[in-house]
Formats: C-alpha cells, structure tokens, sequence
DNA sequence: CCCGCTATGTACGTTGGCGAACACACAGCG
DNA sequence: CGCTGTGTGTTCGCCAACGTACATAGCGGG
C-alpha cells in the first residue's frame, strides 16, 4: 500500500485497496496513475477496452447514446469501483460509452493483467463479480427511478450518488452536463436546481455546485438512492468503511 | 441430452443445453422439473434463493416493486437464461423480485449446486458470466428506453421480448398485467394496444394475444429492442442458434 | 475594458401519460 | 339462464416535461 501512498495527490481507489497483498503485488507493476479531464470517453460503445480504470478522485459514467444523439446515464462508478467489468464479464465490450464526469485521477491497469488474474479464481473474482452486482442494482434502481421519479427526485439523487463518490461538498458540473447525464432538457435541470438554492440545500454558480445541506437532499430524493446505498454497502462491506 | 427428451412436454434450456457433457452429468440428478404458475413469486426482493430457476416454456420478470406498490420491469428471463444471477454473483439475494409472467414449465437446481459448480470455474464459470452480461445489457436498455420512449414503442419492444422467449405466435397476457410490468396504467396499455390491432399488427381477447405482423411491430419498436437482442446473439452464439 | 462565450434564467404553447370514473361485454358458474 | 367477475374501451381534467425561443449575467482573453 506504500505504493498507493507514493503518489500523494491520489486517493485510493476502495476496490484497490481491499486486494488482498498477493494479488496487489502482482499488479503493481502494471498500474499507472492517469489523469482523467472532463468528457474524456474511456471506451466507446461496441469498442474492445484497452484498459480497466480505477477511479480515485474521478467519476466516470456508464452512458448509452441513442441513434438521434439523446442520453441517457446508466450508471456512475468513482472510487468504490472500477470502468470496464465487460473485460472479465466475458464480453469484451457493451454497447455503452464511459465518460469521465467529474475530472480528477484513477489507475489503469491493462486488459490482459485484469483477464489473467480474474481467470485465476480466488477472492479477486469474488470481489469483482460483488462489486458487478452492485452496479447492476444501481442499473436497475435508474431504470425504476427513470419510469416513476419526478426530475426533482432524480437530481437529488444524482447529486448524492456523485457527492458519495467525491470529498468534500463541492461538484464541478454545469447543469447542461447533468441534462444530459439524467436524459432531460437543461431548463428543466434549472428550474430544479433552483427550488433546491431556494430552499437552501445547495449553492451554485457557473459550474460549481455546493451542497449545503445534505439531509435536506436525502429527504427529497426517492427511495432509489437509499436501495443502492444499501445494496453497496451490503455487498462491499469490506470496501465502503471510510 | 438424452435426459432432456425423457421430457417430452419440456423445450430446452438454451443455456443448460449449451453445457459440456461433463457438467452437465454432474449437475443432471439434482435437476427438477417444475411448473411455473403465472404470478409465481421464484424470489422475494432481498431474500436468499434456494434454488436457480432455468425457464423452458415459462417467461419470468425480474420486477422492482416500489414503497408504494408501483412496479417496474427491470428484465425479462426465458428459455435462453436462468434466473438467480446473485447466486453465484455472491449477493445471495437482490433488491428485485421474480415473478412469472407467462405460465408454463422449467428446471431448477438447488442453490449449493450451482455455487460449486461456479467455483469450479471453467467453462460453466465463463458461459454463465456472458449471459449476466447479456441481461446487464437489458436492463440498462430498459433504463434507456423507460427515459426516452414512447409506451406506444416500448409495447412493441415487450411484445417482441416475450414472442423471442416463446414458441408460437401467441401470448397469454392481459392489458393490466403488462401494464404492471412496463410501469405504466392499464388504460395506457389498452390505447396503445387499440392501435396496434388497429394496424392489422396484433390481435386480442380477453387476455390472448396472438401476433399477426412481427416485421410490423420490429418496425414499430424503438432501437432498445434491436440493441439488446443484438447483444445476446453477440454473447450467446452457441446458445441462441435454434 | 470591452467583446464574446458560456452558464443560467424565463416564457409559451404542446403533449404524453396520469388519476379517476364509468360503460360495456364476454366467460364461467351456480 | 341469469349473475358476477374480469378484461377491455372511453372520457375528462391535470400536470410534468418537452421544444423553442430569447434574455441576462458572469468570466476570460485580446
């Protein structure tokens, strides 16, 4: 974990650190520290991924782009998890993109290095395939959140979802970038970013967006966020205790 | 094989068809034949499965039921997969529910057989990891589609979704009962499928469907149907070559 | 310091799906 | 044979989100 340390403006990436020693030591070699900007694509829908990343200070989302160029995210994975699970899932690629959402940091470690140890079994697979399972709970709670949730909800919870996933209270994200990750128009984003400034739970400006008050938004948002929360913590127990 | 046709009213599992012998022989005296009843509850959102469920001419939904009694469909199951996915994922259980959707029969194999044959890894390991991520393709599509399409296109894609995991052209399924699984009112269904009928593309009673014009209804579905389907033909070659 | 760009705010008519209420019609049962 | 339940058709007002268009306002570079 020294390693880890060595690079002082990195935080760790929570799957990372839940490797056991061994394994750790094995990939290590392999691992580079890359910088992630904002809207950089690390896979492309249909493409064969190069690498799997494992966000630190990043966030990146899971977004299917439809024929007429519309929307939609299907997830997001920052430091508890990793981009590119269709490597060991055996499918080499989805018909989805990733898109670095938040600009920050992550390591890479190459396709190969990833096939080979998953394919040696043992707890790595284990691991892997719970944090899979969580992130398939979080796909099917915004297909459920996507059918029945009013915008308002939707922001709350994407703002909580992406809040767990940084330090600190602050995202760096226009409101055009989080339409088009909920799938909605901007002007329905303002209008509910503005009940939010209104009554108080968070400041924003030009891009930057500061949580003010967190319960509050926990209270507006559906019970979506809350199943995913939990199903995260009950899977990756060993990951999530910050 | 041979076990299979012992069952003369039973199609095949794709998936267990698909098997190598060896496991196959393995896991052969501890499946049971069962019969699915429409409104079958397989598993409970959040209770351990004792069992894995493998359709042959039953059709299962994988349904999230919200606080306030609404639902959603997050997948579908037929004879091309199985259902208890977090079995060997190692969630034990998940937020969702199952429930049978259209009536008719399956295979099923205690819960502790199918963890160690997965921990066996090999073969079954790799097939059954290419159809979870053949269904994290649909549901992230379901998600998509709930975002962004008409109910007048997402009928068509759940007609088309069940006739694939069905022989024939006929469904027994009432307007509430899709209804419940698209998320939407009955009254919506109703129009929706007035208009089909109308079109010359379906016809109904009391609970049957039979479906005249498939091209009609490919033409009028949104691309969620053709990606997904796409998709499983991609993972699942060997399996879905009838 | 001003210009232009980007981010946010506002307004207007349109629409797809909602909730509720009710009409009808067929099937199966006693 | 008529009754009852279940499945389907229809209506009406309502509202969230849409598409479009345009207004303001801060920020950064020339």
């Amino acid at each position: 974990m020294a390693a880890l340390n060595a690079h002082p403006p990195m935080q760790e990436n929570h799957l990372l650190a839940a490797l056991p020693k061994a394994e750790f030591q094995r990939w290590l070699p392999q691992l580079e520290v890359v910088s992630l900007t904002l809207g950089e694509v690390l896979y492309e829908s249909g493409s064969a991924l190069s690498h799997v990343y494992f966000p630190t200070t990043a966030i990146v989302s899971l977004l299917y782009v439809m024929q007429n160029g519309a929307s939609a995210e299907i997830a997001v994975v920052g430091n508890e998890g990793l981009v590119g699970i269709s490597l060991f899932m055996g499918g080499e690629s989805t018909p989805s993109r990733a898109v670095v959402q938040s600009a920050g940091h992550g390591w890479r470690l190459p396709a190969q290095a990833m096939k080979d140890e998953f394919n040696r079994g043992g707890p790595v697979l284990h691991l892997l395939l719970r944090y899979t399972q969580a992130l398939i709970t979080q796909m099917s709670q915004t297909a459920v959140c996507n059918r029945h949730h009013s915008l308002d909800q939707q922001l709350c919870r994407w703002l909580l979802l992406s809040l767990d996933r940084l330090k600190g209270n602050q995202l760096v994200m226009t409101q055009d970038l989080i339409a088009n990750m909920l799938g909605v128009r901007r002007e329905g984003v303002t209008e509910a970013a503005l009940k939010l400034q209104q009554a108080g739970l968070i400041r924003y400006a030009r891009g930057k967006i500061i949580v003010l008050d967190r319960p509050g938004l926990e209270a507006r948002t559906c019970e979506c966020y809350a199943v995913v929360k939990k199903e995260y913590e009950r899977l990756l127990p060993d990951i999530l205790a910050r």
